[in-house]
DNA sequence: ATGCGTGCAAATTATTTGCACGCTT
DNA sequence: AAGCGTGCAAATAATTTGCACGCAT
C-alpha cells in the first residue's frame, strides 16, 4: 500500500468531498472508506463480510449504494476483474492494474502517465473525473496452461 | 471510427493471431471481429442479436466464448460500462473511454499516452498485453440531476 | 480420424429495487 | 420536523457450464 495520505487524512478528505457534493457523512460510508484503505481489492461482498463484524446489521444493498456514492465523488474506483466479479479500491493516481484474462489475477502497477485528467474534465464537461489504466493480458502460468493441451 | 486498418486487414491480422496462439480460425470468430469493426461498443447480447440474422443458429454462449478467445489474443477489449453491462470493442491503442458513473454514457477519447505496453509485458511476464485508459466521472446532465433535488 | 468449437438450455450468482423506519441535519 | 440513508428480502438478468454433434485440421 503506497498511499500518500494516512487513514485519518483520507477520512477527512472524504468527509469534505461528501459535503461538497451534497452527500451526508455517515458512519457506514466512512467505515467502507477505512476498509478500502486496509484491504487489497475487495469485492462488494468481501466488504460486506468484513463490516458485518463491526456493524451487526448492515446490508449488501447499503454496500453497493455507498460504493456508488463514493465513486461519484471520485474517492472509489470500481473495476472488473475477469468478467464476473467487481472489485473496488480507493482511487489513487498512478495506481493501475494488469489483469490476467484467464485467471483474473491482479497485478498492481504504479506508473506515471502523462494524462491530464483536468483537461479531459474541461473538454467534456464531466465532474469528478478519475483516470486509470487497465492492462490486460495472459499471465505466464495461464499462457503455459493454454498451450499445454496442444503439446 | 478511426481504425488504422481496413476491415480486410483486420481480418487477416486476426487470422494470423488466432493461428499464432493456437486457436482455430472459424467463421463465427471472424464474423464477430467484423461486427466489432462496424459497431460502436456492442454488448455480448447486441452482438448475438446482430449475428442471428447472419447465422440462423448461433448461441450466446458462443459469443461469450469467442469474445474471450479474442480478448486472449489481444484483439478485443471488454470493459464495463456502469456496473451491469459489459461492452466489447476492437482493441486500438490511444482509444480510451470516459464513462459516466450515473448514466453509463460512453465518450470515446483518443489521446496519446506515454505508456509502454511492451515494457509492462516484459516486466511482468504477461503475454498479449493491451492497455486502455478509463476515465470515470459524472457527466454534465447527471451532475445537474444529482444536485437538483437539493435545490 | 481426432478433437476443438459450437449450440442448446439449465443453473448460478452478482446486483438492483421498493418499502418502511431511524438518524442526521 | 423533514427527508435522506439504511436494512431487508425479493426480483432481475447477465454470464457460465456441461454435454453431444459437426466441422476444421
Amino acid at each position: 500500500m503506497a498511499f500518500f495520505l494516512n487513514k485519518e487524512q483520507v477520512r477527512e478528505q472524504v468527509k469534505q468531498r461528501l459535503k461538497d457534493n451534497g452527500y451526508r457523512v455517515t458512519s457506514q460510508r466512512l467505515a467502507i472508506v477505512e476498509l478500502l484503505f486496509d484491504l487489497e481489492h475487495p469485492t462488494a461482498d468481501e466488504i460486506y463480510q468484513s463490516l458485518t463484524s463491526e456493524f451487526s446489521n448492515m446490508s449488501l444493498a447499503t454496500v453497493y449504494n455507498t460504493l456508488h456514492s463514493l465513486e461519484n465523488i471520485g474517492t472509489v474506483r470500481g473495476f472488473s476483474c475477469g468478467e464476473k466479479c467487481f472489485r473496488y479500491e480507493l482511487y489513487q493516481e498512478n495506481h493501475h492494474h494488469l489483469i490476467c484474462n484467464e485467471c483474473s489475477k491482479i497485478v498492481d502497477i504504479f506508473l506515471e502517465t502523462c494524462i491530464d485528467t483536468a483537461k479531459v474534465a474541461e473538454q467534456t464537461g464531466f465532474k469528478n473525473v478519475t483516470e486509470s489504466v487497465e492492462f490486460r493480458g495472459i499471465c505466464a502460468e495461464c499462457a503455459d496452461k493454454l498451450s499445454a493441451p496442444a503439446e
